[in-house]
DNA sequence: CGCTGGGTTGACACTCTTCAAATTTCGTGG
DNA sequence: CCACGAAATTTGAAGAGTGTCAACCCAGCG
């Protein structure tokens, strides 16, 4: 891997430029997968990290009757397995949503990358906590939301992580999700999210149709999903 | 601070005994919080990191009408906020729930600690990981199950980690909690929280009454609540 | 063309919330 | 040790929200 900047979003202009090199150069892989593709399985040993250049990947668990609870969903500029160099396997599934192309460094080099760069160390050591941090906004999505509250949440972070990897600045975005899929992400049925979303498009807040995001009203969105992107900004 | 061994729990015989003492020999105060005291108000600068020796902490955030949403519960041999030490800041309160004994480690002594102990740096970096971990297992348990199997995977989880604690191998342990608080933590109101106790105890499967949880019976709770304990062991 | 997957709608059952009141437990001061 | 007040628990009844099931529509695609 050259100096192709593939390296987007999240607290890209936080890194110093020599560890942005270094991170650059540590990738040995770029691939393209297609949509709806399992990338790692849960308890498989994990050997490389994964960053996602271009489309959305989601992780999940599923539940005994194999209905999945979507856990998080991944866009351009993220680590989407990050948390499984430390601990060397992953406790969940990770799958793609639509295609996606996915950049891979292997362990071994990330292991030179931590002892010979504090700095960049560090900044991944918090893009985990910036994990964990949205984790715990979907629990109070999930506890603490009705199911328009949830969806309208669901919306508002992806509309303002997306917005922070300069990726869809207008508030219009692709996302390949089915309203089913939704439904897995907010724990509620599919049918459910159907009437939810009319109900917010009627409110004049949120469209979804066709894969395509469109936030009318993003005060508003924000508003009817409790929304505080705070958390986004870790001061790091 | 001096030899006195009180790191418990998580991972302790994981650690090389010169890391660990470096970790004792870093603490810097330890004191007494009484119950339901405020630890940590969400936005206000953290500048070292607490160790719950003794006791039981929560995380929680607010909605809009003052109700909250507990994100997690810790147990003696937890760090509560080291998420606060490359980010500065939380972005959520903390709180105890019964009187708690705290440990706490200047960030500066923990720089120290990560320049030149890296593998004591890959285990406090592991410690924030499971705390995702068990994020995620929130997500799945308000997601997809019932006020039930919420309740009976809430216990489950806090009996295996008391147990990999070392503190209650017994199925028995005190919960300095309410039903309402029981609730906050299983997005259920505290009335529903009373009759979910009172299913599961007539189930078989737990007891919970006077601030003390006792597992009637484990693989039960377990099925009830589709735990499955094996995010807890970290490879490392 | 017909098939298939996703979207849309309706009717009904069930879970959980809400509100209210009664009861018990617990801490505290007398 | 008792009395008292506050907090927590328990129970009932009614209503809102969501799930379930089934049917139908629509677009894309072989």
């Amino acid at each position: 891997m050259t100096t192709e900047r593939f390296l987007l979003g999240r607290g890209r202009d936080r890194i110093a430029d020599g560890d942005l090199c270094a991170l650059e150069d540590a990738v040995e892989q770029v691939r393209d997968v297609p949509a709806r593709h399992l990338l790692m399985r849960r308890g498989e040993p994990v050997r490389e990290a994964s960053f996602l250049v271009d489309g959305y990947v989601c992780r999940y668990l599923d539940d005994r009757q194999g209905h999945r609870q979507i856990l998080a969903v991944h866009v351009p500029g993220d680590f989407i397995d990050l948390h499984g160099y430390p601990t060397g396997a992953l406790d969940h599934d990770i799958a793609t949503l639509g295609p996606a192309r996915i950049a891979t460094i292997g362990h071994a080099r990330l292991d030179a990358i931590m002892t010979h760069r504090a700095p960049l160390a560090r900044t991944l050591w918090l893009s985990t906590l910036l994990d964990a941090a949205m984790h715990r906004e979907w629990i109070f999505r999930l506890g603490r939301l009705g199911a328009d509250g949830r969806v309208a949440h669901f919306f508002a972070e992806l509309e303002a992580r997306l917005m922070l990897a300069e990726v869809a600045p207008d508030g219009v975005f692709p996302l390949p999700m089915t309203q089913a899929d939704l439904g897995e992400a907010c724990g509620i049925t599919g049918v459910h999210a159907n009437r939810v979303l009319r109900r917010l498009r009627e409110e004049g807040l949120l469209a979804f149709s066709g894969g395509l995001a469109t936030v009318l009203d993003r005060s508003g969105l924000q508003r009817r999903g409790e929304f505080h992107p705070a958390y986004l900004q870790h001061r790091g």
